[in-house]
DNA sequence: TTTGATATACTCCGCCTGAGCATTAATCGA
DNA sequence: TCGATTAATGCTCAGGCGGAGTATATCAAA
């Protein structure tokens, strides 16, 4: 989105493949849920892949295809689908003649899936960006391993002017010199660190630089970008629409809608100011019912109101998010 | 974005094409400048339809296809792209085995250019979107034509709660009942119209029908659904992103800048709180050079200060829309 | 010199937002 | 039964921003 290029990761080597003419579109999928205080990202392959499946001539549209083929390996219906961006850089693999169009989509879905066939399954994604979870403070590998490879890597810029920029490119992602933490900036991070060849995408061509500085999960191919794109998108939209209750169950208590939505922003809120806004904005109702919950006192349950969709403006309900 | 299914144009009938197999891809570009005080969009075969062409093989990515593609058919720079939308309905025409892949791209460009070859102008949006256009107050059409033919199609829902839930969405859309008027909901409202059955394409498959009660111009296909789509995005992007500034000449004065903004959003802003946050943003500097232009008091002239993309997070820069 | 048009400075007020304090209502362990 | 713990809930306050208005300055042309 910000720059109008994008870093891309080299492609791994593959299988050549019959040399075909013609374009194959392939669908590829960020499917969200929350479960035990966790954003949790569908994967198969070990953890190191997004699903992926060949968009076919038989569905109506992508948004269809996706659905169709999303639910018939979860078994679960798929509650809220966007677009997030489509591709077809000629580095990414699957030889030199067949070009591959592939189109992602992130998706919301209410219930972890009896995660079905292949070796499927539900993974944090802090998994694969540690640094992106704040809720209990700045994580220790920032300081410890990013900080200190990131300076090292504008120190070795060739020029003053372009050391500089890398600096500030640092402060600015990562909320340094009084800047803020913007949780919003996960590609932005995520594309620094590979340009500074911190993460093994960044090294899969040059094997001769050893292992990657930074402990994080990495994915196949392009993946990770991917879904870094993916949470970025998430992370803004749940402050300007309503999305995260496609992520809860039906009634809930008003601190299950605030964890869910700090697991998803990874930072933490002000409970007070976030019940007040809540409430403001007629985003929910009460039961009428209570939580059963053990300890402390027992919430009110609530549920969305699904009404103000269409009561409202689609644009213009807003969660908030506090800064410090 | 809001809903997840589109209601899409129905196809428009086409010559068939020989059988092929395996699915083609295209670019379609919504390329926007702004002269004159009006926000125009360029266009072909006699202003009905917009720019498209094949992605070949030979493109390293989407974005660089597009660029090639339109710099050679303009001449000029793109200044800003933004990819739009993909999809792949199968009732856009081209036959039945035949597959196409559309990619939809929204570009900036500062200046008129020398529109090559073929049947290429520049039109101003509000042409195709006559009702977008308030800055000179709510335009006539919006009470003589569409509210009368909106609510009649309201009032011919087969039951209650579906009648009260378009007369709700009109009132949501065109600002009624005291809601303010929203300046993003462009694709809202062109679908609201296009479901009520009151432009040209939702009649194709229906001469029965007449012709449609809406006097605006249409386009081929869906490309007026597409230029919806990208006059919403970039009258919400204008908002938090400073790419204003890619449809402007290297200096300007803030009224220009001004009138700029005003022609996208089609509503006019208070001049004084405009200045106010444009400098505070420190969004430009002055050149010290003053304006050569004739009539009032000169005015100083400005340039943008392209710094502030590295400088401040990309995200989190804002012009003011007024509400009135 | 007046008029018209624009640029520019300053003020005011209401609302939103971030932040903190205090109180209530339940459970649990000693 | 009491105190500690956990959470829900109510209330206040200050700063900032955004919308709107008033007033003044500066030019060209009639």
């Amino acid at each position: 989105m910000s720059r109008p290029e994008r870093a891309r990761a080299p492609a791994e080597l593959q299988p050549e493949t019959s040399p075909g003419h013609g374009i194959a579109a392939d669908l590829i999928a960020v499917l969200v849920a929350v479960t035990g205080g966790e954003p949790r990202v569908l994967t198969l392959q070990d953890a190191r892949a997004l699903p992926s499946g060949p968009f076919e001539l038989a569905h109506r549209s992508l948004q269809s295809g996706l659905r169709a083929w999303v639910e018939r390996q979860t078994h679960h219906p798929l509650g809220y689908v966007e677009q997030l961006y489509t591709f077809a850089d000629r580095d990414r693999g699957l030889g030199s003649d067949q070009r591959v169009i592939s189109i992602s989509y992130l998706g919301l879905t209410r219930e972890q899936p009896a995660a079905g066939d292949y070796e499927a399954s539900w993974q944090s994604w802090y998994l694969y960006f540690p640094w992106e979870d704040q809720r209990l403070g700045v994580p220790a590998i920032i300081d410890d391993v990013l900080l200190p490879n990131l300076t090292a890597f504008a120190e070795a810029a060739p020029n003053r002017l372009l050391r500089q920029e890398r600096l500030n490119r640092i402060a600015v992602t990562f909320g340094l010199d009084g800047k803020p933490w913007n949780e919003e900036l996960v590609l932005q991070r995520y594309e620094l660190l590979y340009e500074a060849g911190l993460i093994p995408e960044a090294r899969r061509a040059k094997p001769e630089l050893g292992p990657a500085p930074v402990p994080s999960r990495s994915m196949v191919l392009d993946h990770r970008r991917i879904l870094a794109t993916g949470i970025a998108r998430l992370r803004a939209k749940i402050k300007y629409h309503p999305v995260v209750f496609e992520l809860l169950p039906d009634t809930f208590t008003l601190l299950q809608l605030q964890r869910c939505v700090e697991a998803l922003a990874g930072r933490l809120v002000h409970k007070q100011n976030f019940r007040r806004l809540v409430e403001q904005q007629q985003l929910v109702e009460e039961t009428g019912q209570m939580s059963q919950d053990t300890r402390g006192r027992p919430a009110k349950l609530f549920r969305f109101r699904r009404e103000i969709l269409t009561e409202r403006a689609i644009v213009g309900t807003k969660l908030p998010i506090s800064r410090s």
